[in-house]
DNA sequence: GGCGCTAACTTTGCAACGCTAAGATTTGAA
DNA sequence: TTCAAATCTTAGCGTTGCAAAGTTAGCGCC
């Protein structure tokens, strides 16, 4: 911290939070390693030191977007007791952490980004999926697992469509014609707690 | 087409052609002109006079991919009569091609792919959803035009959600029991076609 | 307190990329 | 036949991810 000239504090950290902030200012932003080591003031290659590959950077991102996604979840559902609002509070703010984090979103389900290959990413995304999980179980106590099953997976299709469809600016006016998270996320839960 | 040294026949297809082969072999393939331009024999930057940026590239290529998509969906669906069957075969052919043409429908979505600034894109992957527009309106002939709209929205988010999903292989065994395009095209189906 | 090990970082360099600019060749229409 | 437009080539610029080798700092150990 005294000596700024070698060995940054927590590089690790600080190209991670550079990267979220590059795409909250630019959701559309392609990221890059050396834009972000300069921006640093670090060398082109320091953060090599620290993700062996792009990849690896991207799946580290990924984590942390899905640990903010669950807590965002969470801490705006955990409230409300009636099932059915809260499979739709849940869905609402997964669409408002999608379109307000739309880069880091893009990322989450980018192609290379493999939770396969990054326990941590996998561990962060089935987290997420557990609390969506939760939700419609709990709207649907009396149907069977499997059927659950469905629910859960169908909720998080349509939510997951939603979301990129929206983020991605393919919902024009007359496709939809009330695009608030609110609205979207209340058609998604009433058609997944359907009995 | 006897002097094979200069102009090519019809560079700007043979580019596409190329584009969807390389994709069609591998899904999470990265395009790059060069690599084409060099696959197809002629200098690095000559597919720059078809396609004055990589974006317009891409945009093409999508416009293909929707032509596709509209085509197959149609062709699986325009025998059936039942309204809740045609919905439910639509979903399965927009869900295999998906499967099919990964690496294509990846970039059907793929940011900075942009309808709003290519018309034929833009028409494209209108008149594909207007097919499922049309299924889901015959599948709800009783409900005002705001549901049906409502429903086709939410057709389309499950069915690219699942896509999307199911593509980029976010689907392990325990979260989608049956991950066959019928079997999860009967659940999209069943869930739109609610009363 | 010097020794050495390890991690963090730098410099150097390479191959691939998108794209521009300028020039050559071909085509087709006037 | 002429000439302009379309097509393609070569040359070159700036950026990128990444590997290799060298440098520096921190830190336990004798």
């Amino acid at each position: 911290m005294s000596k700024p000239d070698y060995h940054h504090g927590d590089l690790r950290e600080a190209v991670l939070d550079a990267a979220e902030a590059g795409l909250r200012k630019d959701p559309r932003l392609s990221l890059s390693i050396r834009a972000l080591a300069s921006e640093l003031g670090v060398s082109a290659t320091a953060p090599h030191a620290h993700f062996r590959t792009k990849a690896d950077l991207l799946a580290a991102l990924a984590t942390r977007g899905f640990e903010k996604l669950r807590k965002k979840t969470v801490s705006r559902s955990e409230k409300i007791k009636a099932p059915d609002k809260k499979l739709a509070a849940q869905a609402e703010a997964y669409l408002q952490f999608s379109l307000e984090n739309a880069g880091l979103y893009r990322i989450m389900f980018a192609t290379g980004v493999d939770p396969e290959a990054h326990p941590a990413l996998h561990a962060a995304s089935r987290a997420s999926y557990a609390i969506l999980q939760g939700a419609v179980a709990e709207a649907l106590p009396n149907h069977c697992k499997a059927e659950r099953d469905r629910r859960a997976l169908a909720a998080w299709s349509i939510v997951h469509g939603l979301a990129s469809l929206l983020s991605e600016g393919r919902l024009a006016n007359d496709i939809a014609a009330d695009k608030s998270p609110k609205a979207l996320a209340k058609m998604a839960a009433n058609l997944i707690a359907q009995k």
